[in-house]
Order: C-alpha cells, then structure tokens, then sequence
RNA sequence: GCCCCCAUAGUCCAAUGGCAGAGACAGAGGACUUAAAAUCCUUCCAGUAUCGGUUCGAGUCCGAUUGGGGGCACCA
C-alpha cells in the first residue's frame, strides 16, 4: 500500500517509529550464535554511569561507537558491542539522601530511563549481555577477585596520610585528586591519618610502564604519554649517610649521584619518621613541633604552589658525607615529600632550583661542580641542571654527567654506600571507601585470626539494606552502624568477630569489566575462560579521555594481574582505544549554571536522532571537540532528505545488472565505497561522510542531468549511499533501503565488493613542473612507465621552448601524476 | 618549572613530500513559485601563525619563535 505518507518530504519522526520495533523483532545486533562462523571483533564503549537520562556527550560517544560496531558488521565480522551500567557511586547515594530513599530506587529508574534512549538512539548494543555493576550477581565477583588479591598480598591495609575529601566525607585515591580538589566535587582535599585498603599497583609499575610499547601507534600518544607521566619512572640512586650519633644510617634517593660532591646539606621530610626522631628530646623539638603543626594545617592547595617561599627547621644535627667526609647540617622541611624515595635527600643546591630556593632562605653555602657554561648559581639565584664537565669532585673532576653518574655509582657500590635505584611517582591504589552504595568489602576482622577473607560459599556478601541505615556522609561508613550485619563469627575459628564496614571503590568494578560481557549470566564464575579466549582482548574500545589515567591504568593492572593467575592469556585488555571529545557550547564545557547546557531530547525533538548522529560524527575528527555551536543539524536534516529522495528516484528493478550501469557514476560508486571504508577504518569518520556527500551529488546529478534514473549504476550508487549511510543515520539507511525494495535490516546488508578495475581512472592529468612551478599539463595513461612518461613531457612544445636547446639538469618523473625538469 | 599536542578561507574541517579544497556551515546570485518555504543550479573567499633549514619539490620533514590546548607538578 503506498501511502501518501511516504511521498511526502523525508519525515524522520515517522521513521523512527516505524523501525524500531521492526529492529526489536529483528535483533540485528546479537553476537556469538553457536552457528556464527564470522570471524569476531569485540567493540566496547566505555559504560555510563547512570546518573539522570543521556546528554549531548553520550549522544556523541555511541554515535562514534556505532560508527565502529556497524562498520565491521557491514564489514562481515561477527561483532559483540555490549553496555551496561557502572552503577555504584556517590551520586546514587547523595541522590538517596536527598530523597530519603534506597539508593536502589534512583539507580535502576535511572538505568530504565537510559536504556529506552539507547533504543531510540538505536544503538547497536546486544541487549543479552547487559549487567549492573550494583547486582549481586556482579558485585559478587568484585568481592571474590578482592580475596584472590588478598591471598596473594596485592589487597593489604596499612596506616597512613590518606586524601581526605571533607565534602564527600571518604578518602581518595591519589588519582582522584585533581589539582588538590576532589575529583568529584571539588572540594580542597585534606590529608588524614588512617588504616585502609589498598591494592598493590606498583608491583605492576614497570610492566605499566613497559607494555606500552605494545600499544604505541594503537591507543592516542596524549593518553600513553599521561600513563607515562603519572607512573613518573626516574632512575637515580640510594647512597647511605652516617648521621652523628646514630647508629643507623640514613638513605637518601638521588637522580644526580654526580653532583654528590656539590652536597651542602641534608633535607629530611618534616612529616616523615626521620625528622620526629631525630628532633626528640633536643634543644629544638618545640621549634619543630611548632613547624609540624604549621604544615599540617595547610591545604593540597596551599602546598601547590609553586612560589611558595621555602620553610624549614634546623635539626641541630649532620650527617657525613660518604665520598668526602664533609659535615653536612640536617634540616627538615616540607618541601620533601615522605612518601617519595625515602624521605631524604642530599641538597645540592647548585644544580637542583628547589635545593638553591632553600639554600638562599636559610643562607646555606652553594658549591658547583658542574661546569655547564651557565652563569654562577650563588650569583643568579638559577640552579645549573644541565650537562658540563665536573669539577671540585675529587676522582670524578673532568668527566661528563652520564660518564660521572656511572663512575660514582660503581664506586659507592664497591664500597657498599650505596646503590643504583629507580623510583616511581604511582602510588599504591587506595580502594576502601567510607560510603555505602558500593561493594562490601569481603573481609572479617577476628581479634584471634586477624584479617578473615569472607569464603567463596558465603559470597556475594550482600549489601545490608538501606532502610534504618543513616546514609549521611560522617566520616565513618553507614556499614558500620548495620550492627546485626557487622557483627559475624570468623569463618576460620568461629569467634565472634565483625565485618569490615568499608566499600570498594568503583573503579574496582570498573577495572574488569570488560571480561563480564562474554559471559555475563555465569553464576559460577567472573568469567568463561573459553569465552574470554573467543573475544578478548577488547579490539576497539571507546571512550572520554577523562579516564586516561584512573580506569584505564587500573583496568590494565586488573589485566596483568590476572594474566599472573593464569586466568588470562593476554596482558593487555584493550588493543585499539579511541577516546572521543567532548561536546562544548560556545567552547567551554555544557552546564547548568554557566547557561550553555543543550539538552539531547531537544536536539532529537527537532532534527531526529539521525541528523543528530550524523552531526556529532560529521562535526570533526573524532578525538576533537565538538562545539555544538559550530555544527548544524539541520544542514545534516537537509543531506539526509537529499540522500533519501534518491532512493525515491530510483526507476530500476532490485536485483538489476549493475555491470551494464553507466561507467563514471559506477567508478564514483566504487571509489566511495574504497575511501570510506579506508576513512573508517582510520577513524576519519567525517572524510567518510565527506565521501558519502559527493556521491550523492554526483547520483543526483546523473539522476537530473546525466544517464537517468532508470540506469543501473543510479540503483548501485544509491544502495551504496544507504548502506555507508548505515553506519551513522540507521533510521534513514534503512528507509532508503526499503524503498529501494529490500527487507530490513540494512545494518546486515553487507558492504559491496568494491571491484579494483573500477578504481583505476581511464586517463590522468598529469602536471609538468620546470624547477617545481607548474607550466604545463598533459593527460597520461594512468599505467604510463616513468621513461614514457618523461619522454613525452620532454616532446611538449611548452618544455622544448623552456629548455631553448638545453639539456636539463636532472627530470624527475612520479608517473602518473607529475614530471618536474631541473634547469 | 618539566613534558606532550595543535595552528589551512568568515566558521567547522580535507589534502601517502607532488596542482592547497574533498565535504559542510555561513554569505551572494539565479531557476521554479502569484508569493513564501522546500528543492535545484551557480558563485565568492585563504597560499597554510612567524623565521630559518633539508629537498628537484614542504601545509606535510627538521630547528627556533609566537599563540592556543592539555598533562604532571616541591617526585630530589
């Protein structure tokens, strides 16, 4: 029945709901049938968190997604492209508070909500494999591989000065601290004495560091580079200093063991162990007291600043140093870090600025013994760091840096002082977090047995009901006052003992994820091995950038570890990454309170879901912001009306002989399908569009002005454009579809042979070039040899009149394309 | 302070070391229309931030400078 419907304009309201529950019956997107003899390839986009419905940033990241997932489909792979939700977290919690009810309620309404606008997205997700990260079923396998660490001494607890957020009243993980403010809030970040849970991340920190090497050229270097940095690997050494009336020598880290000589004094970490020892019970333990207290009440904040001027107290103390004996006065200050090498460091404030900052403060002597050609220390205030000759340094007088730094270190070796040694900025990943909605840490603390991993039979330990729990943040976790809940017998003696009242935190659920998919209704265990052999290593994962270094560093720890336990094959979870933009407005990020939030709904209200699609994908290279103000969705209405009305003019049969269709459309035809699948394949996903867009010109214009509607190469070129068009505009794809005369769904179509004689041009114009400026053209054949092609551009009457009888210098020939004559 | 990335038309962006323009937005003009919308057609616009180098040839490679963006930051 053709109804007058169809023959109005393009209406993509009307599309939409007509398709969808088509698709929905079709299910064009389930992955892994037992019969699937595709080869595979495991698509994933980073899960959302669901926190209210979907805005204009994840409208953007499964446009891009699709783009990929739909491409190897069309592509002939069989392709798993799961979601689901990372459904832990503050925001469920607050949301409760506020609302005085179970996290539960806001968490799954709100994955409800996202779900049904991933449908009108028409995403390509296989829906068989969803799973929350806040169902018993998964958080059951968070708490078994916390066990699985534990025995193997990668989960441990231990007293520290941990981040502590006072807005959402629980520690941080170092990487959750950003610039001094909690990642979350942006609350000033406080430190905190406290005993807590972390995970063992910098055992793995060389293999972090050196398994990148594997994913260079495949992850953006921008994120490669931030890893890189946030390990912080430095290669320096350890060199022991006697103290004067202490037993115990100290140990110092250095970068700069050739500047040894050039030591003026020693820092130790006013926080640190060191210092309180070696302050007590002397003339200036008050004066240092005083100081400890000082540096305690200032903020993060207050400590990154750069400018600071430096402070210190004097201990009254010296240490000696080995190479020459020299007394050197032992300060303490807090411009050394005590959780960074050992807490100590030799001073040498020639070249090192931080040190000559110090030196100037407390006039402390300056000693160069580096020559770098650069202007005295003392005199300029600027340390010297660069490369020179050593000088006032006994043996090692004349010698470059690196010659320097290999002679001292052998030395101190042989005499036992002290060793080469390395350091890293990463810190061990604190996990235990005091809030709710997460997952209950499985361990039981038994006065006899001490720490009690809860047993594999009693998992999942379930999370005790909201109800009756105050879940206002106070410093200490609502658990703890689950009493009938925190109070359990040991698992090994049987005692009474209590549970411990921390939860995890959500980048633990987060950090494997990915191997849930493949088998995520398995009740037995986290993951099928077989399964995981059939799809991992993820082949192309999807997502932000903001996870460069948190879920992504932790993911590829979870990974090595695993490989350790022989439950992997693989170290790398993820082979190829693309992280995506963000949608801005007006350049700066979207929000309420700055007035420039655009709301997804109303973008899809008016343009519909594909023009929106197209927008985001068509707007820039992918890893580039989109500035929603620099974009015009209904310039993307207006091409997809223009793409869909071909499909209207096609006169021609279904199933027509398209090698009979007129040659320069079917050769436009071939060469788009070639460069788009090429843009594609390269993530230029808006030059493939840009491919798309001239063979729709080009078939309009053979439809208007050329060979005609009825040709064959008309039906072949719009069949191409609707299935290119597929992997971006679905609804539109496979309107076209349709009114070309074929059954749903495009998305399975196929993507056309592109046969290579089509691809090659019958003549080339070629540029001939005198010294490089062009001055004249001539049309080749594209198969000409190098030597014909230079021939015939030496017989041009316009070269043999430049050359006036000359010989050229030297004729470069690039056949087909350019030949340019040197003069 | 250290490290990384980027700079092409009014705007967003293309160009395996080989004719700077693929595509789009905005602008201008025209066809169709009683008119408008829609549609179709045509058209305008830079010599690639600056300086230097390598090369037969540089937007592309190398070095410096300027401007913008990002990461780390008292990590010895």
């Amino acid at each position: 029945m053709s109804t007058e419907r169809e023959h109005a304009a393009y209406d993509f309201a009307y599309v939409q709901e007509k398709w969808l529950p088509i698709w929905d019956t079709l299910e064009p997107f389930k992955s892994g049938r037992a019969d699937d003899a595709r080869p595979k390839k495991y698509v994933l986009d980073m899960f959302p968190y669901p926190s209210g419905d979907l805005h204009m940033g994840h409208a953007e990241a499964y446009a891009l997604g699709d783009v990929i997932a739909r491409y190897w489909i069309q592509k002939g792979f069989n392709v798993m492209h799961p979601i689901g939700w990372d459904a832990f977290g503050l925001p469920a919690e607050n949301a409760a508070i506020k609302r005085n009810e179970d996290p539960r309620i806001w968490t799954y309404e709100n994955i409800a909500t996202q779900k049904a606008s991933m449908r009108r997205y028409a995403c390509s997700f296989d829906w068989d494999r969803v799973f929350n990260t806040c169902d018993p079923e998964y958080y059951k396998w968070n708490q078994w591989l916390f066990t699985k660490l534990h025995e193997r001494g990668l989960a441990y607890r231990k007293n520290s000065a941990v981040n502590w957020c006072p807005g959402c009243q629980t520690v941080l993980a170092n990487e959750q601290v950003v610039a001094g403010l909690c990642e979350r809030c942006d609350t000033a970040v406080t430190k905190k004495k406290l005993n807590q849970w972390y995970f063992k991340i910098t055992d793995y920190a060389d293999r972090l560091l050196d398994d990148m090497s594997e994913l260079e050229g495949k992850w953006p270097e921008k994120v490669l580079m931030m890893q890189r940095n946030w390990i912080g690997r430095s290669q320096g050494a350890n060199v022991q200093f006697v103290i004067e009336g202490r037993t115990e020598p100290v140990t110092i880290y250095t970068t700069r063991p050739d500047t040894l000589y050039g030591a003026t004094f020693m820092v130790v970490a006013a926080d640190s162990a060191l210092a309180a020892e070696l302050a007590h019970g002397s003339a200036v333990e008050p004066e240092f007291t005083a100081y400890l207290e000082k540096i305690k009440a200032a903020s993060d904040i207050d400590r990154l600043a750069t400018d600071r001027p430096k402070s210190g107290v004097d201990l009254k103390r010296f240490a000696i140093n080995p190479v020459n004996g020299e007394k050197l006065p032992i300060w303490a200050s807090d411009y050394v870090l005590a959780d960074y090498g050992t807490g100590a460091i030799m001073a040498v404030p020639a070249h090192d600025q931080r040190d000559l900052d110090f030196a100037k403060a407390m006039k402390l002597p300056v000693r160069v013994v580096v020559e770098t050609g650069e202007e005295d220390p003392q005199a300029t205030g600027i340390a010297t760091t660069g490369d020179g000759k050593i000088i006032n340094s006994g043996s090692l007088n004349g010698l470059s840096k690196a010659d320097a730094i290999a002679a001292i270190n052998k030395q101190l070796e042989a005499d036992g002082l002290g060793k080469s040694a390395r350091n890293y900025r990463l810190r061990d990943w604190l996990v235990s977090r005091q809030r709710y909605w997460g997952t209950p840490i499985p361990i039981v603390h038994c006065e006899k047995c001490g720490e009690v991993a809860v047993p594999d039979s009693e998992l999942p330990l379930l999370l005790p009901d909201a109800k009756g729990l105050d879940l206002k943040p106070k410093g200490q976790s609502p658990l703890a006052a689950a009493t009938e809940w925190v109070n359990t017998k040991c698992p090994k003696c049987a005692g009474p003992a209590m549970r411990d009242t921390d939860t995890m935190d959500t980048f633990v659920d987060s950090s494997w994820y990915y191997l849930r998919y493949p088998s995520s209704t398995n009740a037995t265990e986290p993951f099928n091995r077989a399964d995981i052999d059939t799809w991992l290593p993820v082949d192309q994962y999807v997502g932000g950038v903001t996870h460069a270094i948190l879920h992504l560093l932790y993911s590829r720890f979870f990974t090595k570890v695993l490989h350790d336990m022989r439950m992997l094959s693989f170290t790398e979870p993820f082979t190829r990454l693309l992280n995506q933009g963000m949608v801005v407005m007006d350049g700066s990020a979207m929000s309420k309170s700055r007035g420039n939030l655009v709301r997804l709904s109303d973008e899809l209200e008016n343009h519909g879901v594909d023009a929106i699609r197209l927008s985001m994908v068509f707007s820039g290279p992918p890893e580039d912001d989109v500035d929603w103000s620099d974009v015009s969705p209904s310039g993307s209405v207006k091409f997809l009306s223009r793409a869909w009305r071909l499909s209207g003019d096609v006169t021609s049969a279904s199933g027509v002989d398209f090698t009979t269709g007129e040659i320069s459309l079917r050769k436009a035809t071939h060469k788009a399908l070639n460069d788009a699948a090429f843009a594609v394949e390269s993530f230029r996903f808006n030059v493939a569009i840009a491919r798309v867009m001239e063979l729709v010109n080009a078939t309009r214009k053979a439809i208007d002005s050329g060979c005609g509607p009825a040709d064959p190469a008309v039906r072949e070129a719009t069949e191409a454009i609707a299935i290119m068009l597929s992997l971006v505009a679905p609804f539109t794809s496979e309107e076209m579809w349709e009114r070309l005369g074929h059954k749903p769904a495009i998305a399975t179509a196929g993507w056309p042979i592109v046969d290579p004689k089509l691809l090659v041009a019958d003549e080339v114009e070629a540029v001939i070039q005198i010294n490089g400026k062009i001055v004249d053209r001539m049309n080749v054949s594209p198969s000409i040899s190098d030597t014909e092609f230079e021939s015939a551009a030496l017989a041009l009457p316009t070269v043999i009149a430049a050359l006036s009888g000359a010989a050229p210098k030297k004729v470069i020939a690039r056949a087909p394309k350019l030949v340019n004559i040197v003069l």
